[in-house]
DNA sequence: CATGAATGAGTGTTCATTCAT
DNA sequence: GATGAATGAACACTCATTCAT
């Protein structure tokens, strides 16, 4: 699975309808090529022939359409994020929210985990170029902010909520020390098993999200 | 605060002391303004002649020290990494397990926490061009996995067996689970508090860590 | 008389379609400038830039059409013995053996040595370059042992087997040491002429040649 | 055999004795290794830095005794050729010419060929670093031609008109033409001999060099 | 006198951007 | 609108030459 092309990658669905944003057939064909060159390269090091050579046009259309590498860029990624990662990410976990309501909370992380999992795995090298290129352009970071951190804490802010006042959760902690510290612990574990090891990425580790689940839920500490 | 020059950085002051690593006063100067450079602008973006303007030498002078651009950038993190970075980490975190080891758990996990707080806070900048940079010089990534990562992660654990030999910690949870899972918890705390916040670096967050070392030993989960 | 541009020397005309090798006017412009920079400074000490300055382009133009600098002195040199320089030779000794068998071997050897004589002074500076830069571009020195000497060497051969066979020429020496030797009387003869004199080179030399001929035929030796 | 050492070669044996020239110890390392980088790489795509390295000296030191590189390069081929390799060719020559006035012209025209490729199979690599070189230091190009060409063309003239006196040699032909013819024949011969083949450099080709001087007493046409 | 670090102009080469066609 | 040749500033890197020690 090559998880470089936006039209074979489960994110860029958003992007495949050119109607919605406005963008021609071959203005597609750019950003497409933009994302496989500056996520194997980086934004410095690609460069805008090779992007055009990829995308089957020539250099000077390029600029016809964009005005600068950098526009680029923010043109592929900023509405990746905002009409598609974004979008995404979000939707799927008010879905899982609401339609679970009433399944046990473990339950209901399982399938979160597992499913952050699955976006994370797609979508590695589209992930580290935009926390990579986030460092450089403010726009960039806001966007991320804005439409994926701070609308997915929300929700996730809402189903540790529910949960409070349904009684299966402490209330003595605020919602978002819990949400940061489960995405934290579950996001540690994904890194780790994407960095360091080979094991093959088809490898079920579902026993070990639901020792991670344990934890968040039982806490280390003997049981007294 | 600069956290941009190796001489005001808690981190540098291994390589301050030119004779620990046969550095030069002028070759010093050098991989302090690469350090500049390269935060601001990363590796690739970065010139050789910007970084030879800021250490105040000419570009040749430059070339006479180290063979090409990426010789500057892996002499200045290398040594860094492996000379100051690692062991201050991984000494830091043995004293505090050894000299501490009657202290209750929350007490340890709390001086770990605030010292890699110092630690993150203190170093921002490097750790960003580190991570940043191992994506594209795998000699970074070994070094980092090798010299930092895996040797933290082996006193974290050194610390859980130790406690769950004494009983305090849950034994059917493998070490690891554990070391990872609070380890993110924090970090991730700590990185949302650093770019979501403007809150000067000064304020006294114990308070919040206190709560996430309880979550981290209690859990989530209302007691029954 | 200058002999350094490509447009002012006889050697040349092959190239000045540009149709014939596929090179564009700005190529074949470059390749006129390349030719008269390396010529006058040698390969090494010519600059790309020289070069650019004297055909008009900018320096980024020369590396869209050629690779490296050593490309340039290849597509210039290359091409220009391969189409020009070899066949030009070849054929103007191979016609004027033909055409000429009935004829004295003293007349044919005459027009040979003035034909050779034509293209040497016509090409002078071209010819250093050459012999200067096959030292160092094993390629380059194929080529003229291929193209021109072997090549112009077999003609030779045959029109003195030719005459041996008619009984003109003694039998018991080969072939190739009358065509080497014959070929050096009339080169070293040349080129001491070209270095060692400041007579024009419109001076009628027939005379001096025919003495060589008379030599080369009837000997140094007193007749018996 | 390592023709690229002063102090390996015959040539050089001029050199050796420092006093001679005023050389010092130091600068006759320098001229020795600026002997050995030039041959090599020729003067243009030499490095000083290389010629200190071989020489074991530092860089300063070359220019504290040779204002620039090309100082360096006349340093050592001007005298060399002045002081060694010209009075080597012109008293070999003048030597075997007196010393053999009895001898038939046959015998010392071999003797002559063999010394003169044997100098010329020795000092390959000096030869053709000063044949290039000299088309770009008019300085060179003159020492050559007055302390070699001429003065050796001399003595051959006197052996030629020495025999054309007794009546040996035909008299109808001005001696440089013998003279230059002679020399033609035998350095190409030569010549192709080193660049056009592999066989072993100690092969005797003592028969092929007698044929080329039956071709220059006798003659190419058939007996009358 | 010797050193070698420092220099800075210059090298071949690249590349984002422009623009005539 | 699309092209791709042309640009020229910038790039990493080199090297003959200088000069403080």
């Amino acid at each position: 699975m090559d998880d470089r092309s936006l039209s074979d990658q489960p994110i860029s669905t958003g992007l495949q309808e050119p109607s919605d944003l406005q963008l021609t057939d071959k203005q597609w064909n750019i950003l497409d090529a933009a994302l496989a060159v500056f996520t194997e390269k980086g934004f410095s090091a690609a460069t805008t022939s090779e992007i055009a050579r990829q995308a089957g046009v020539s250099e000077g259309t390029i600029f016809r359409h964009f005005k600068t590498k950098k526009d680029i860029l923010l043109a592929m990624l900023v509405p990746l994020i905002r009409n598609t990662m974004g979008p995404k990410s979000v939707n799927s976990l008010t879905q899982m929210i609401v339609k679970n309501e009433n399944l046990p909370l473990r339950e209901v992380l399982l399938m979160i985990a597992l499913e952050r999992q699955e976006f994370l795995t797609d979508n590695q090298a589209l992930l580290r170029l935009i926390l990579t290129e986030a460092q450089y352009h403010p726009e960039l970071r806001e966007v991320i902010i804005g439409e994926v951190a701070y609308k997915s804490q929300e929700q996730l802010i809402r189903l540790i909520e529910q949960r409070q006042q349904k009684g299966e959760i402490r209330q003595d902690l605020p919602a978002w020390v819990l949400v940061r510290s489960f995405f934290g612990m579950v996001v540690v574990y994904m890194l780790s098993r994407v960095m360091l090891t080979k094991r093959e990425a088809g490898k079920d580790n579902r026993e070990e999200i639901l020792k991670i689940i344990d934890l968040f839920l039982n806490g280390a500490a003997m049981e007294k």
